[in-house]
DNA sequence: TTTATTTACTTAACCGATTAAGTAACATAG
DNA sequence: CTATGTTACTTAATCGGTTAAGTAAATAAA
């Protein structure tokens, strides 16, 4: 069975092809009685339009990109959702990109969206990621960074609070007793590490406790090596609080106190930047940095839908803030909040 | 800047925009040294080929879908990761479809396939799915079910061992001492429910247990629904084993037990079928069906693949069980495997 | 030497939609 | 009664590649 086109309805109807697009299209220059005609035989045939025809010739591929460095993670997962609630809603195709923590990757990524592969980007770039490459897709076409944000673009930015966050969960450890605090950090470049370490730093300095030399780790990737970087760097600073900076890294620290038979909260305290459900199951439940994911992506997709229907829209200079919440659980002792 | 075309390349090269095509597709029509002049000017003028153009022609995208019912679930986030895997590997691009559950939305996405949108198709049903439109799409192009596949339909499966995972799974609730055992099910259509169902009976025969009246509790797709219906299920049938045959049935058990201060393992023991990466620090430690969701994803790409690449590949015969294994932990008290 | 084949291209049709520009018929205004 | 508009179409160009069919020149085979 040939696949049914729009010469194909013209040719039975005794129609130009002119017409029906426009019939389907709900042109006014259509009439009502030809425009059922035109519906009646596309439903009778079965007609469904070609989309990269039409992507051709209207340049414009109703489809956006969400690139991530993966999906394994509660809050990408959640992420994802929130975009593709509103995708859904507006009719357009989300094509998945994981960049899988590897600049290389993504740079390779970003090149093929110079294609007019898709008309705008969602974006959560890796830890490795500088500013190259970036500036020029966001110059290319519209671009919503979200969580992982690239500080050097001027672009549209979806954050959480981290340097509050980070300040509330150093906060909530002081009140509970800690004194040497430690901060995993998933990265030397990304401007939301940085900032939780600012918002870490910041809460020592106003409790008048000291910055331990070694108070920040910076983490790999991957989960053996951090595993064994954790550990050393567990016993050599005998942390009695541990801030973990992303979800992978929460659990790394359950998985070296079992390893290193340190009790949580007792001997270590630990807060989490995660959005697992499972958080408040974990032996003992972990106290956590919430972040709103599904929020998240809902704003970065609607911002980007706005810029997609009026192109006069200021999107670079749109910057949204969605605080995270900490829920204090048995990992920490402290009862606030 | 006017987007770089192969017309472009054409005319500043004095050649016809066939040798420039020919030339980028390293077609052996072409003088090594013509294609090199090709590839040089492209590259200079940063040349990106247009997907819709190509597309077009071609009738082939090199993009497939993926259609899933959520992606907040450790198994569909992981199997994502490994169709991920193979699609970058291959140079395809993957666009990623919710049906949320939702039968409806699930046929108005396998709607949209019929415009040749994407070349393949890997799908996981919704609990609702019935074999209408799955037919349709499986006899229109290559398509690989996977986990929860759709028995009616003669297709391309990756499953795991259901049954088998089921029976293990009250084989080793029995030999921790349960006699009163409940299966959560997700679906009275689902095959893979079904089989789950099958195994567990199986064994309770196996093992001269009687079945339960309500030994099956046909779940809900919404949490605080769910939440009830397991609470007082719960206290009516005053089980002392229960095996959640989903990652977020598993978690609603905890939430229940919390509830009713029921101790696991002592007052319930619980086996989950979940793939999260937390099961071993859950409160208490989550006894698992782990699923190979990273392998079955891949399995299901490549066999995808395998059929784009040859036609004249049977595809839909292709069936492959991927094992999956118990891990016993604390939320059961068998000390077996 | 003539014919066949290979090499390295070009020409032009084509994929299936959209849309600027054109037109015939009819209505309305001046 | 002519000018102007409006309605409901059609014609043909276009988007940017791919590819079947054609060709001229060089090379090999008969």
């Amino acid at each position: 069975m040939e696949n049914v086109t729009i010469r194909m309805l013209a040719e039975r109807l005794q129609l130009s092809t002119a017409t029906i697009s426009k019939a389907l299209n709900n042109s006014h220059e259509i009439s009502e009685e030809t425009r059922q005609r035109v519906l009646a035989l596309a439903a009778e045939l079965n007609y469904v339009p070609n989309p990269y025809a039409s992507s051709l010739r209207k340049k414009a591929s109703n489809t956006i990109a969400v690139v991530i460095p993966e999906v394994a993670d509660s809050f990408f997962a959640e992420a994802i959702n929130g975009i593709e609630a509103v995708a859904q809603e507006k009719g357009y195709h989300v094509l998945i990109y994981l960049s899988h923590e590897n600049s290389q990757k993504e740079q390779t990524i970003l090149k093929d969206f110079q294609s007019g592969r898709v008309d705008g980007v969602l974006i959560s770039v890796t830890t490795e990621t500088t500013a190259t490459g970036l500036e020029q897709l966001v110059r290319d076409k519209p671009v919503v960074f979200f969580d992982r944000v690239c500080e050097e673009v001027k672009a549209a930015k979806i954050t959480t609070d981290d340097a509050t966050a980070a300040y509330r969960a150093t906060t909530h450890l002081i009140a509970g007793g800690c004194r040497r605090i430690g901060l995993l950090s998933a990265s030397r470049q990304l401007s939301i590490s940085n900032k939780r370490a600012e918002g870490f730093q910041q809460a020592l300095l106003d409790h008048q406790l000291p910055l331990l030399p070694n108070a920040i780790t910076y983490c790999y990737n991957e989960s053996a090596a951090n595993y064994q970087l954790l550990k050393t760097a567990f016993l050599e600073n005998d942390y009695d609080g541990i801030i973990a900076t992303t979800e992978k890294l929460s659990t790394a620290v359950y998985e070296v106190c079992e390893a290193l038979q340190w009790r949580i909260p007792e001997d270590l305290q630990v807060i989490g930047f995660s959005n697992l459900s499972t958080a408040r199951f974990l032996n003992p439940s972990l106290t956590t940095i919430t972040q709103p994911a599904f929020e998240m992506g809902k704003a970065a997709a609607t911002l980007l839908f706005r810029a997609l229907k009026s192109n006069n829209f200021p999107l670079q200079q749109q910057q949204e803030v969605i605080p995270s919440s900490l829920i204090a659980r048995n990992s920490t002792l402290a009862k606030d909040k």
